[in-house]
RNA sequence: GGGGGAAUUCCCGAGUGGCCAAAGGGGACAGACUGUAAAUCUGCUGGCGACGCCUUCGGUGGUUCGAAUCCACCUUCCCCCA
């Protein structure tokens, strides 16, 4: 019986969705994925989601489940995240995490809550800093919470909007949220492993090689379907690296090989964001591949760190 | 064959005598991240024994106290006339 979650994490293209189905046929495991646009449905080329081939009977939840249309956010994932992950363990088998989205997976690990949010609030202060900019935003913030105010860069519209919007919603400073919710104990026992390579330069040839196939595999014709579905190019869904790309060559502002380099580049840069968040973590396994994958070597590796995570005893390893 | 134009730091591209290691953009690199997160935001980008020094603006030579900027020749590329 496992006594927590196990995390497969790390870059795109690293072969995270390939050694959690190892793992999960290992230790009677169940996939929860962790990432924000496989969660779409119709979106199977551009996200890498597995098919049910890839999956090798193995079930996986949180996996094309709303539709592109939808827009969805943190704390939804956390809690439909939770409820699948709680099933699992109820049933006795091992919940496997398996994705590249960072604060999906952190929020749902730690449990964490968010604050409640108000659109209208956000509408009006979103305005107010379209008219008078980030500098006074940033003074009208320092009047409620001097800590985001300071923390904050004037041009972090997002987050000044946010935080604002938070205080005059719930009368409680973001700030405030942010100390309660990190001294709470996380919800979850957990081995995170993080998948990379040893050498950056191959990471970045394999996701230029998985963005070809993705072409080859009808990347073009998956995005014209989500646009003749009236997907708006506004939407979350469409804000996807190789869908927004798409996009603009099917409207003709650039070429499709312009658009296919751009897909690869942010593609690349995607990753480069994934390795800083994972990189100022401390608790996580790193398994760097030479040069290819190599998924025997992971298990092995997986195996012991779970060992010393108190994830499995002995017993479970079969 | 004749005429005109251009060569700038990884790339594009400003800069026409000192205020230029050289605007701006891109890329690369580094980082942030608590209700859009494949999103959003920030920093940094010639070298050094660094409030100074050294090397850089196609090449060589020259003018000048001083040149990426002016002159000569050379090389390459583009355009027009033949």
């Amino acid at each position: 019986m496992p006594k927590g979650v196990v995390v497969i994490t790390g870059p795109t293209a690293t072969g995270k969705t390939k050694l959690g189905i190892e793992l999960a046929k290992k230790f009677d495991g169940e996939v929860i994925s962790a990432d924000s646009m496989q969660l779409y449905k119709y979106m199977d080329i551009g996200t890498a989601t597995p098919d049910a081939e890839e999956m090798e009977g193995i079930p996986h939840h949180m996996l094309s489940i709303i539709e592109p249309r939808e827009d969805y956010s943190v704390s939804l994932y956390v809690e439909a995240a939770a409820a699948c992950v709680d099933d699992v363990i109820a049933r006795g088998k091992m919940p496997i995490i398996v994705g590249g989205t960072g604060l999906y997976i952190d929020s749902l690990l730690s449990g964490r809550g968010f604050m409640g949010g108000d659109a209208a609030l956000r509408e009006k202060f979103s305005q107010q800093y379209d008219e008078e900019g980030g500098e006074a935003m940033l003074r009208l913030l320092a009047e409620v919470d001097s800590d985001s105010a300071q923390r904050l860069h004037a041009n972090d519209k997002k987050r000044i909007v946010r935080a604002l919007e938070v205080y005059h919603a719930t009368g409680k400073s973001i700030t405030q949220h942010n100390i309660e919710t990190q001294s709470m104990p996380p919800r979850y026992n957990s081995c995170k492993i993080a998948l990379s390579f040893e050498d950056r330069a191959d990471l970045y040839n394999r996701i230029d090689r998985r963005v070809d196939l993705m072409m080859e595999m009808g990347l073009v014709a998956e995005v014209e379907k989500l646009i003749s579905m009236g997907v708006d190019e506004k939407s979350t869904a469409m804000q996807a690296i190789g869908y927004k790309e798409i996009v603009l060559a099917l409207r003709g502002e650039c070429s499709m090989e312009e658009a296919v380099e751009t897909v690869k580049r942010e593609s690349r840069r995607y990753a480069k964001r994934q390795l800083s968040w994972l990189s100022s973590k401390k608790d996580v396994n790193w398994i760097r591949w030479k040069k290819q994958p190599d998924l025997d070597w992971a298990r092995q590796l997986s195996t012991s760190f779970m060992e010393n995570n108190g994830i499995i005893t002995e017993a479970d390893k079969k």
